[in-house]
DNA sequence: ACTGATCCTTACGTGAACGTCAGATTATCA
DNA sequence: TGATAATCTGACGTTCACGTAAGGATCAGT
């Protein structure tokens, strides 16, 4: 609970905090548990370069990622593997951003940002089936309420 | 397979057929297991006069319900035990509905429409707020899509 | 260097929501 | 009145998504 003084009025981002599991479990509404399992499951990059025992470190991307797994998780209700199909392109993404900076060929650069945008795309199709969907309950449901509503002044 | 021809063109309504089981499953996109559970766990009635051993009969409102239930529990994300409690009042909706049309007392009859009411807003209130957090969620992709063209065009 | 808090791995446990199988029973139709 | 198909009631099995506990290691502050 002791917060650095060396930083002051931490403003949540630009400065690249290196936060451990506990921390980000509770920003993310999780356990450490749950990150520990996704990461087993394949579903966070579970960096490759951490000997076995150390702590986990995790930055501010990471659990701006979590949270978008959990997003994505409820309010879709995809199970973890059809999310890690699914992000499977995103998980490389640090790598992409890497490689994007690295080269210099515009046509490698635009291969890969045609990537990210089919990825996108197929996230929102799937958002926007959801909400059709959840329209057509809502349309339903208020169609019975004014039924109700209906009978209700018919009563008076 | 065979389909009784006593019945010609049967318009989906209006004859209360009776129906088995297993039909009612495939009617549903579910399962015998899956509706025998949901009567297990006092989802669905399971009718109180029904002998031991014999078989279930569901009517065409019964397919409704399950129908009903199914996308409750898909677009909400709802446990079954959830569901149970949002939907116990309409649970007993045949019963009100009987006590409904045999009462003559309007006083009793507004009461149990406003009971109806209430039982639909609150499931309009979880629908709405599903379709507002999945509205938040199409928007952040429609920005970060954005984006991602932005930067194509800029690379062109 | 010590200490308390947090984290590590391993492994078994759990609740929800069914799947599956066995053996008996019931319904339908020729 | 059989024969065939579908259903019945247990009861145990399974998958997913973690929970939980044990025994030990790591990290931050003093």
């Amino acid at each position: 609970m002791s917060i650095s003084f060396d930083a002051p009025s931490t403003p949540e981002d630009e400065v690249p905090r290196v936060m451990r599991i506990g921390e980000v479990a509770e920003l993310t509404g999780t356990t450490p548990r749950t990150i520990r399992y996704y990461e087993e499951i394949g579903l966070l990059a579970g960096g490759t370069d951490r000997q076995l025992g150390k702590h986990r470190c995790y930055s501010h991307g990471d659990v701006e990622r979590i949270q978008e797994i959990v997003r994505l998780k409820d309010l879709l209700g995809l199970s973890l593997e059809q999310l890690s199909q699914l992000l499977e392109a995103e998980t490389a993404r640090a790598d992409i951003r890497r490689e994007f900076q690295a080269t210099d060929d515009p046509e490698r650069q635009r291969e890969l940002l045609l990537q990210s945008r089919g990825h996108i795309d197929t996230q929102l199709g799937l958002v926007r089936g959801r909400i059709a969907e959840l329209s057509r309950l809502e349309a339903d449901l208020s169609a019975r309420a004014q039924r109700v509503r209906d009978r209700l002044e018919a009563l008076s």
